[in-house]
Order: structure tokens, then C-alpha cells, then sequence
RNA sequence: GGGCGGUUAGCUCAGCUGGUCAGAGCGCCUGCCUUACAAGCAGGAGGUCGCAGGUUCGAGCCCUGCACUGCCCA
């Protein structure tokens, strides 16, 4: 059967074939494993970030899945049980924003229709859209497990959630109460600390005079003055701090104040915790509505005025600004202040403003009843966890940031006001008042009080953070908390997880959360063998791998403000997946942000044609030999490529080059370089097989002698063998291109049903050990031929020589080297376009009028009779001279140190002995060649 | 304010525990439609590695300071 294959490559002609063809031949689901099977430990299992179900893939989640999906392929193909997990999260407030915008559209909202009713329409919602990124992903040719995939609102996965809570709750680790929390009043919910975004804005502070009182309640005309950046929380002021030693102030300890605007009497207190330098050293306390504030008011026993209702408009508390916005009531109150005299001063002040991480509304911070997770038990387990390498970091230094911030911090607020997400399994009694949550293991809804028995109880409104149920994905997609002796199968060859890759925008959000959750609730399982499950085994992933931000061209962040987002199915369908892909690996080196140039692109895209072109040219010769009655035998395929001790120089060469690339390749995927990896196959495939070797064996191919059968299959097995080999290796990168060309070259009975599940290449140790020196010669000699082709073309070019032009050459060498040309005379000749060798040991120092080039063991002329240029000449051979002496004197300088001849080790010192013995032969080459031009 | 990075060719970036490391791709120049590929082939030009000190026999690589720049946290 003959191959064909188009001239250009057109990756929109294969890619949607064999993504589909990937899906429908499930061939990256990885089974249960049965009962009593041997798990020889030999398992990669990676969980895929759960992308919002409401998202678009962007070119983060394209890098993120890019270097999975080459790690996954890559262990599959390494042999082991490799399982990537796939799903969407629910995502609450930006799911639920999504529905109330469409609500809105039609004239309704969440309000009218209910809170069931409300549910039910966005799980209409997400049945229609949600799975939009997940077709997405397909067109890149994830290889996940899609048997697995899950939501995180689905049955099993909320009943870990409810399952997480009740045990916290009932280990005392969850506790409701009022606290400052960030309050968004767009989403109308509290946020956690993570949630909010600072950046600097430029505002004013203002300092206003407060009245002192004397004890009758009288102004003594005296004031004290406070400053502040939102004047309108005065309103729920409840007291004035100084510092205790601040001499300014110490007159007025026990006095109070009268609190303008609302003519409230309040007390001036001391507090260490005020900064005497900051403002006038007084400050107003508003506990409702700054933590700070709140803190004080605890110790000091406060009222808290809570003075904003859910919008941040001025509630009741407010006096005369009630049912104002907070910035109106602002602008009023300064207002007002001004009017009555107490407005000391106003000066500009640039200060860090808190905004809500999704709608970017200005937070405020706001008195609330709240649900918290009591954080710092689980933490010292997520620190233990690292700190003792149970889980690694790559690059390192985010141990060091993920340690820090797990030092500092603070309780969990758990709760949002949102009706979309898990809602809080906490029921509230009309009665005695307090809190009943189910018991451990329970699962029906409690029908009664626990506390007094009474009915009339009703379900929490509140929802969970959704970060807390993707917090128990590496537990919950495995089984928990359900694990017993029927169903433990994924859980014991699956949990812990190989791998996490992430961006560090959910270090915290989300690494964070799962190693604090994974540490607390893993150890409650046991172990296959039914021992207890150490910490090491209990951590919910080994490796975290935090990759870089994707940024446009010019290195700008990507946003939808600056409109330099680059969509990923765009650019796919213009350059093709592969493309994309291989962009994206190559630029991905750990620590950097990748500035996404499509130029780039452009190139990779020209390899995909290389590769592909690469493959015709071979196809195209086994099809003529076939003809011509000579079959290439392609069982021995799969493997590394090997070659006879006997066999010609330059098959031993790209045999011995495409080991090596793919022990490089392995060994920079073990440390997650992607782009030294990407790099090597690059330059094998391109520069070595493609530039040199096909070059070489086209010699070989030639049908139009009377063909030496031996020949051309001894060439064609080893050209079909290296190309077969150099799928497999780069399969991993660019799966769509590789899948298709491997599937070609075995003519419909691939022994696979897919590249993905042939192996990849690896070299054994013990293979490369053997004769090693011999190798390194032979390799040597291939290089001296090469070195002396491009010598041979670089001097035709200065020549003038028309290209398709061979000439005569005299050239002098040592025996070995004429030995190996002559036994690569053919392509030799061919590639350096060299029509006879004169060997001539005197070369260089005769015959002037030719122009001689020399490598530290070869001189070298094109015979050719063109004039020289003289000038040009000497000005070369000068600059030349210039760098040969200046690399001498460097050598001799350092080999005439005592210090480093004893110092340095031996290898080294060796090395710059044959440096400078080289420099000198071909300086003095050169200074001779200088010397024998003919004066100007 | 605290912490962490970055600065290497025109551009985007590699460069391991200091010693054959001054590299790649793109771009640029010159010549080629050579038995796959012009999305190609061949040959070439281009950098005192941000600045100033220091350690060392030896410094893009280690130390100190400075400049510029990015990020995280408060």
C-alpha cells in the first residue's frame, strides 16, 4: 500500500480526527483496579485544576494543561499506570453572577423566582453551557481519563463536603460568629481575605475635631482631632484611642468626646496598639467596620455599631445619612463636618484599597455573622507536611513563600451569602436559638433540635466557600469519606496523587487548602495493609509544580480591559494544536513568565512541516524500494533504534544521537523542563536527522544505478527506525502530528491502537556504558567530516563558486581522517560539493595562490581560479589572528599559574593544555597563511 | 513598609554544584526552486553577560552596594 501524505502539512485536516478518535477509543481511562491486584507503585496520577464551569480556556489554562498533558503521556508511555483526572467546579459566585445576568435580561431576578427555583435554573444553566472548556480541552488533546470526570456540586462529592463540615464542627474546629469580614455589596456576600485584591488609589485623609466633654457632658471647647480615610464610618463610632504614652494626650485618659453629627458621647481610650505617628496620634474607633477597630473594641469592650446594611448604604444607625450610598453619605458628612467647623484639615493621601477579586467593587469591611474553620490545627499538619519533604516544590522557592504565608494565617471564613454552591449543613433552632449539625456519618437532614427538642428548626441559608469543596477533591474524587472494604480500590491505588500542577494564583486558594484538608482527613483511612497512614502517606499530592504566567508579546498581563487576550482555539486553528503546544513547552522554564509570540508559533508550526515532510521523504523511498522488490522490515519497530558494530559511520552517528537526545529528553522531564526537552528533539530531529542524515542517505537511495539492495534497505531501516523512534519521543509534545505520521508509516496495522500506548524511548544504563570510547572516536570523526564540509562551503561561498559547481580540493589531514573520508566518499563528495581530493601534506605552505582554510587538524583550498581578494583576506585572517592570540595568552597565562596548575582538577587543566596546543597550531596556520598572501 | 525574582545578541529566552558556555529560536545579510519540505537549503554578521567593588588560580554563575524592573504580602 503506498503512503500519502499532502506536501503541506495541514494540522485542521488531522487534529478533530484524531481527538475524537482518542475520546471514542477511550484510550486514556485508567480502571478501578481490581481486587488483589498488584500495585507495584508504578502509578502516575495528576488531578486536572477543575476550571470553572462558567469558564473559557485561556492560554493559563492551556500552558497548565500542555505541561500535564505532556507528563501524563510521558509516564503512560513510560509504562506506568498513569490516570489524569478531569472536571469543573461550581465556581459559586461567578456561576451564580452568570444566571442573575441572564436573569436580568429578562426583566427577573434570583429574588422573585425563589431560591429553589433559583437552583434549579442554574442547573439548567450549567447543563447547557457547562461543559463548553471541557470541549475545549478535547481540541487539545488532553489525554484525561473523561470515564472520571466530575462536577463539584455532584451527589458523591457533596456528600464529602457535608461529611468535611460535620467533622470539623464536631472536632471544634468550626465555629459562627461576628466578625470584620471582607464584604462585597455587588455579590452581597462575605469574601475571604484571599478574595480581595489591594491596589493603591489615591484619596484624602481627613481629620475632623471631636469636642471634648467635660464631666457634666459640656463642650470644654477643647477637641481632639482624628483622622481618617472613610469619614462616613464615624458614624458607628464608639471611641477615640491615643497611645498611653503620648504626652499630647495624656490630659484627656477618662475623658469623652462628643462624636459629631451624631451626638454621641464617647470615651477616649488608650491602647498600645496606636501609632503615635500616624495622623494627629488619635484615632476613632469604629469596631464594626475595620479589624483593627474591632480588635480594640474587644479588649476595650466596645459597643459595635454596625451603621451599612448589605448594598453599603447607611443603615438606620446612621442618623440623618440612613438610605445613603457610602459614598454619598461621604461627600455629606465631609460636608456637613465643614459647615460646622469641625473640618481640621484635608491632605491628600494615596492609600491600599481592598477590592473584590471578582466584580473589583470596593470591599468594605463590615460587622457580620459568619462561619469559620478554626485554621491553625490543620496548618501545623500542612506545615509538618513540607517541612518535612513530604511534599516537594518545584521551583523550590515556593516552599519557602507557601511556609511563610502558612505561618501568618488567619481562621477561614467559610460562609457566603450566595444560594449557588454546598449549602451549610447547620440547622437553626426558633426556639432555644442554638445550632444543630449532624452527627458523624449521618446522613438524613435532622428533624429536630439537639438541643431542646423542638421542630421548628431551619437549614443554614448561608453556602460554603467553593474553595472548601475543591479543597477535598484529592480525597473526595477517590471515595472519601465512603471508604470500607468493598470500595477502596481507587483510593488505595490512586490517593496520594503524583503530581499537582498549578499556577501560583491558587497557591493559597487552592494548594493551600487541599494540603490542610488532605493531611486532616487522610489519616482517618488505613493503609492497603491496614496500618495506620502516616503523614507521608496522608499529603494529597507529592510534587507541586508551579508554573509560570502566560503574557502577551510585550510581556503584558493578558485582560479583557487591555484587549490583549490571546484565545487558544484561535491560534490553534491557525497554526494547529501541535504548534501551539510545542510554543508553549519550549518557553515554559520554571521561575519565568512566558510572553506568548506568536512568531514563535510560526516557527514550531514550520517544524510540524518539517516533521511532516520529513516522513513523506521516507515514505515516498520505502514505496520506490518496495517497487523495486526490497520490503523494509518494520517488526523490529518500538524500541531504540540500534545498528550493527559494522555498520557506515554516519548510521552509527544518528543512532548514537537519537540515544542521547532521549536520554537528555528524560531526564529534563524529570525535573519539569519542559524547554530543554523541547529544545533537544528540536535540534536532533531538525538539525541532525533532517539537515545531515536524510542528506547522507539520499546518497544511499539512489534508484536510477542499478540499485544495490543492501544498501538502500540497510539506509531505509535505519531512516524508518529513527523516524519511528523520534515519534514516540516527541509524541508527548505534539500528539496529533506524531499520532497521525505513526499511524502511516505501519500502514493500518499499527501494533498499538495508538502512539500514546507504544513506549517511549529510554535508553538502558547499562547499553550507552558500553564502548564508550569507541563511540566517542567515531563520533569525533563524523564531526571532523562535518566541521570540514561547512569549511569546504564557507570557502566556496568567499570564492564566488556557483552552487552547483563541484571542484577539486586540496586538502591536508592525518591518516585518520583521510581513512574516514574515504569511506564517506560518496556523500562526502556529494555534501561538500568536492569533485577530487588531492591529499597534500605540504598544504598551507604552498601554492599562494590559493586561498587555505585550516581546523586544528586540517588544512584545507578549494581549487578554483578566481582571483583573490587580498584585502579581504588579510583582514580576516587578522581578526582571526587577533582572537587566536588573545585566547593563548589567556590559556598560557593560566597554565603558567602554579596556583591553578595545583588547584584546579586535572580534567580541567588537561583540557586547557590541548586548548592552547590547538590555538597554537592554528595561529601559527594562520599567522603562515597571513604571511604567504602577496604584498598589497 | 516586609519578602521574593529579573537585568545575557535587534527581539524572546537558555546557560546545572564557579573551570571547552558565551548559546538557541526569531529577525537581519548573501547565495540557492539541490531526488521531502521556499513553512525550505547553504553560508554569514551580531554580545566588554545592568553598573561599581570584592572573594577566587579562575566569575553571567558566589558576596556587598547601587540602578532599573516585575511580583507577592501588609
Amino acid at each position: 500500500m503506498a503512503h500519502e501524505l499532502p506536501k503541506a502539512y495541514d494540522p485542521t485536516a488531522i487534529e478533530d480526527h484524531w481527538a475524537a478518535y482518542w475520546v471514542r477509543e477511550r484510550l486514556f481511562e485508567q480502571p478501578t483496579p481490581a481486587a488483589g491486584e498488584r500495585l507495584d507503585g508504578k502509578s502516575f496520577v495528576i488531578l486536572l485544576p477543575p476550571p470553572n464551569v462558567t469558564g473559557r480556556l485561556h492560554m493559563g489554562h492551556m500552558l497548565n494543561q500542555t505541561e500535564m498533558d505532556i507528563l501524563t503521556r510521558w509516564r503512560r508511555m513510560g509504562g506506568d499506570r498513569a490516570l489524569w483526572l478531569p472536571g469543573t467546579d461550581h465556581a459559586g459566585i461567578a456561576t451564580q453572577m452568570m444566571v442573575e445576568r441572564q436573569l436580568a435580561a429578562e426583566g427577573a431576578s434570583r429574588q422573585q423566582l425563589g431560591r429553589e427555583a433559583f437552583e434549579a435554573r442554574v442547573w439548567d444553566w450549567k447543563r447547557h453551557y457547562g461543559g463548553a472548556i471541557l470541549e475545549q480541552m478535547k481540541r487539545l488533546g488532553v489525554s484525561v481519563d473523561w470515564s472520571r470526570e466530575y462536577f463539584t456540586m455532584d451527589e458523591r462529592l457533596s456528600v464529602a463536603v457535608r461529611e468535611a463540615f460535620v467533622r470539623l464542627y464536631h472536632q471544634g474546629l468550626i465555629y459562627r460568629g461576628a466578625y470584620i469580614v471582607n464584604w462585597c455589596p455587588r455579590c452581597q456576600t462575605a469574601i475571604s481575605d484571599l478574595e480581595v485584591t489591594h491596589e493603591e488609589q489615591k484619596g484624602h485623609l481627613w481629620e475632623v475635631r471631636y469636642p471634648v466633654l467635660d464631666l457634666a457632658g459640656k463642650d470644654t471647647g477643647e477637641s481632639i482631632t482624628v483622622a481618617t480615610t472613610r469619614p462616613e464610618t464615624m458614624l458607628g463610632d464608639t471611641a477615640v484611642a491615643v497611645h498611653p504614652d503620648d504626652e499630647r494626650y495624656k490630659h484627656l485618659h477618662g475623658k469623652k468626646v462628643r462624636l459629631p453629627l451624631m451626638n454621641r458621647e464617647i470615651p477616649v481610650i488608650t491602647d498600645e496598639w496606636v501609632s503615635r505617628d500616624f495622623g494627629t496620634g488619635a484615632v476613632k474607633v469604629t469596631p464594626a467596620h475595620d479589624p483593627n477597630d474591632f480588635a480594640l473594641g474587644e479588649r476595650h469592650h466596645l459597643p459595635k455599631i454596625n451603621v451599612m446594611d448589605e448594598t453599603a448604604h447607611i443603615n438606620s444607625e446612621g442618623g440623618a445619612y440612613a438610605g445613603l450610598d457610602r459614598y454619598v453619605a461621604r461627600k455629606k458628612i465631609v460636608h456637613d463636618l465643614e459647615a460646622q467647623g469641625l473640618l481640621a484639615a484635608v491632605k491628600d493621601y494615596t492609600n491600599n484599597v481592598g477590592h473584590c477579586d471578582r466584580c473589583k467593587t470596593v470591599v468594605e469591611p463590615r460587622l457580620s455573622t459568619q462561619w469559620f474553620v478554626k485554621i491553625q490545627p490543620l496548618a501545623d499538619r500542612a506545615i509538618e507536611a513540607v517541612e518535612k519533604g513530604y511534599i516537594r516544590f518545584t521551583p523550590e522557592n515556593y516552599k519557602k513563600i507557601y511556609l511563610n504565608w502558612m505561618a501568618n494565617i488567619y481562621d477561614w471564613c467559610i460562609s457566603r451569602q450566595l444560594w449557588w454552591g454546598h449549602r451549610i449543613p447547620a440547622w437553626h433552632c426558633a426556639v432555644c436559638g442554638k445550632i444543630t449539625v449532624p452527627g458523624l456519618g449521618t446522613t438524613g437532614d435532622p428533624k429536630e433540635c439537639a438541643h431542646c427538642g423542638s421542630g421548628e428548626i431551619t437549614q443554614e441559608t448561608d453556602v460554603l466557600d467553593t474553595w472548601f469543596s475543591s479543597g477535598l477533591l484529592p480525597v473526595s474524587v477517590f471515595g472519601w469519606p465512603k471508604i470500607d472494604e468493598t470500595n477502596r480500590a481507587d483510593f488505595d491505588a490512586f490517593y496520594p496523587t503524583t503530581l499537582l500542577v498549578t499556577g501560583f494564583d491558587i497557591l493559597f486558594f487552592w494548594v493551600a487548602r487541599m494540603i490542610m484538608l488532605g493531611c486532616w482527613f487522610a489519616p482517618d483511612i488505613k493503609m492497603p495493609d491496614g496500618s495506620d497512614r502516616p503523614l507521608a502517606e496522608s499529603v494529597p499530592f507529592r510534587e507541586v509544580y508551579i508554573h509560570a504566567l502566560v503574557r502577551d508579546a510585550n510581556r503584558e498581563k493578558m485582560s479583557k480591559t487591555k484587549g490583549n487576550v490571546l484565545d487558544p482555539i484561535e491560534i490553534v486553528s491557525k497554526y494547529g494544536t501541535d504548534a501551539v503546544r510545542f510554543t508553549l513547552a519550549s518557553m515554559a522554564s520554571p521561575g519565568t513568565d512566558i510572553a506568548f509570540n506568536v512568531a514563535r508559533t510560526e516557527g514550531y508550526r514550520a517544524f510540524a512541516n518539517k516533521i511532516w515532510n520529513a516522513a513523506r521523504f521516507i515514505f515516498r523511498n520505502v514505496d520506490k524500494a518496495a517497487e523495486a522488490g526490497v520490503i523494509v522490515d518494520r517488526s523490529a519497530l518500538g524500541g531504540m533504534p540500534t545498528v550493527a558494530d559494522d555498520a557506515p559511520l554516519e548510521d552509527r552517528w544518528i543512532i548514537d544521537a537519537i540515544q542521547g537526545v532521549s536520554a537528555r529528553v528524560n531526564d529534563s522531564l524529570k525535573e519539569y523542563r519542559f524547554d530543554e526537552a523541547a529544545s533537544y528533539i528540536y535540534q536532533f530531529f531538525w538539525g541532525s536527522f533532517c539537515d545531515t542524515y536524510i542528506e547522507i542517505a539520499k546518497v544511499r537511495l539512489d534508484f536510477s544505478n542499478e540499485p544495490t539492495k543492501y544498501q538502500i534497505k540497510a539506509a531505509l531501516s535505519v531512516l524508518i527506525s529513527v523516524l519511528e523512534a523520534s515519534l514516540r519521543l516527541l509524541s508527548p509534545f505534539m500528539p496529533f502530528i506524531t499520532e497521525e505520521i505513526w499511524q502511516q508509516l505501519f500502514e493500518g496495522s499499527p501494533p498499538e491502537r495508538s502512539i500514546a500506548h507504544a513506549r517511549y524511548p529510554i535508553i538502558e544504563i547499562g547499553r550507552i556504558g558500553a564502548a564508550i570510547g569507541e563511540k566517542d572516536s567515531l563520533i569525533r570523526q563524523m564531526d571532523r567530516l562535518l566541521t570540514l564540509k561547512t569549511e569546504l562551503l564557507s570557502l566556496r561561498k568567499e570564492l564566488g563558486v556557483e552552487e552547483k559547481m563541484s571542484t577539486p580540493i586540496v586538502l591536508g589531514c592525518p591518516p585518520k581522517l583521510q581513512e574516514s573520508i574515504e569511506r564517506s566518499r560518496s556523500w562526502f563528495f556529494r555534501l561538500a560539493k568536492v569533485s577530487e581530493i588531492e591529499y597534500d601534506q605540504s598544504a598551507g605552505t604552498n601554492h599562494p595562490e590559493l586561498k587555505w582554510r585550516f581546523g586544528s587538524d586540517f588544512v584545507v583550498a578549494v581549487v578554483y581560479n578566481k582571483p583573490n581578494d587580498v584585502a579581504a583576506d588579510r583582514e580576516r585572517l587578522m581578526k582571526e589572528i587577533a582572537k587566536l592570540e588573545k585566547q593563548l595568552v589567556s590559556g598560557e597565562r593560566d597554565l603558567a599559574n602554579p596556583n591553578f596548575v595545583s588547584s584546579a582538577p586535572a580534567h580541567v587543566v588537561d583540557g586547557r593544555k590541548k586548548l592552547v596546543a590547538e590555538t597554537r597550531v592554528l595561529l601559527e596556520k594562520a599567522r603562515a597563511a597571513l604571511a604567504a598572501l602577496p604584498p598589497e
